[in-house]
DNA sequence: TTATTAATGGACAAAAAGGTCTTTTAGTTT
DNA sequence: AAACTAAAAGACCTTTTTGTCCATTAATAA
């Protein structure tokens, strides 16, 4: 569904915040183990979450990826706006410039409820409420 | 949504199969003109298409693309699995290996409907009813 | 202050996606 | 048969995605 980028800095900053919630702090070798990703791209992409102000970075010993609580909660389509860009969330699935009710391409009544839901999702989800959703051992968060 | 041979495979055959309804038999520099795709790219693609049995292709003056309409419709489903593969039917928004009811990804219970519309989207719609839809003037499907 | 730890920066590399170009092959017309 | 038309084949190229590697910087601990 979404690109590597999106699926591995979903992934690590769902871990961190997970982490943060339990008091931890958890460095790029951790994170790239617990969400099975390449660690030198996991850390590329978190350095940009960090430039992107998603996620703060503490060097040096005792140091980690942590969120930073008085910021608002980060959701979903903020993310994938920044790794992948609109192209997921907008536009038709027929790939037409003009497509709207008046000039609908062949797809596009079957295809408009379907494209508005995932619009909520990102929307309505963040990093945050995915992290609290996650009770259950982390270890699963394993990519296809 | 999709990628851009999938694009252009979608909107070359469902335009050839438009065509073919009014007993005309499209050539690709007419396709890819129509269609707003590059021509050798275009060319290649349904080149693709033919091995694949999807359309049969005729040579030499007056040639061009024809579906056989004795063969069955042709599911979007075929198509993608064609050009792109499963990953966009199937598998978790999360990108989890493991995710199902009793061990689901946070993403899971908001997903799950939304995949499902995707893929009944996908088996029910062919070639052929998105051309029969395609009832105005062709040159609309313009990619973006 | 020196060693150690851990993120940062940036160059580089491999693979996949997207696309071009030229020659060949197979038909049709004259 | 010769000329013409249009798809097929395949080599090649460019861009984007997906990475790797190593030197540097910043923080902590001894």
């Amino acid at each position: 569904m979404f690109n590597k980028e999106t699926e591995y800095a979903l992934r690590s900053l769902v871990y961190i915040q997970h982490q943060n919630y339990q008091s931890l702090r958890p460095g790029i070798e951790e994170i790239a183990k617990e969400i099975e990703a390449p660690q030198a791209y996991t850390a590329k992409i978190l350095q940009r979450m960090v430039r992107l102000g998603f996620v703060n970075s503490i060097k040096g010993k005792g140091g980690g990826f942590i969120f930073d609580e008085s910021k608002p909660e980060i959701t979903l389509k903020q993310l994938i706006l920044a790794t992948e860009g609109a192209k997921i969330l907008e536009g038709c699935g027929f790939g037409m410039k003009y497509c709207d009710a008046e000039n609908p391409c062949p797809l596009h009544d079957q295809f408009g409820p379907i494209r508005d839901s995932i619009n909520r999702l990102v929307s309505e989800e963040t990093i945050q409420s995915l992290a609290r959703k996650t009770n259950h051992a982390f270890k699963v968060l394993i990519n296809i």
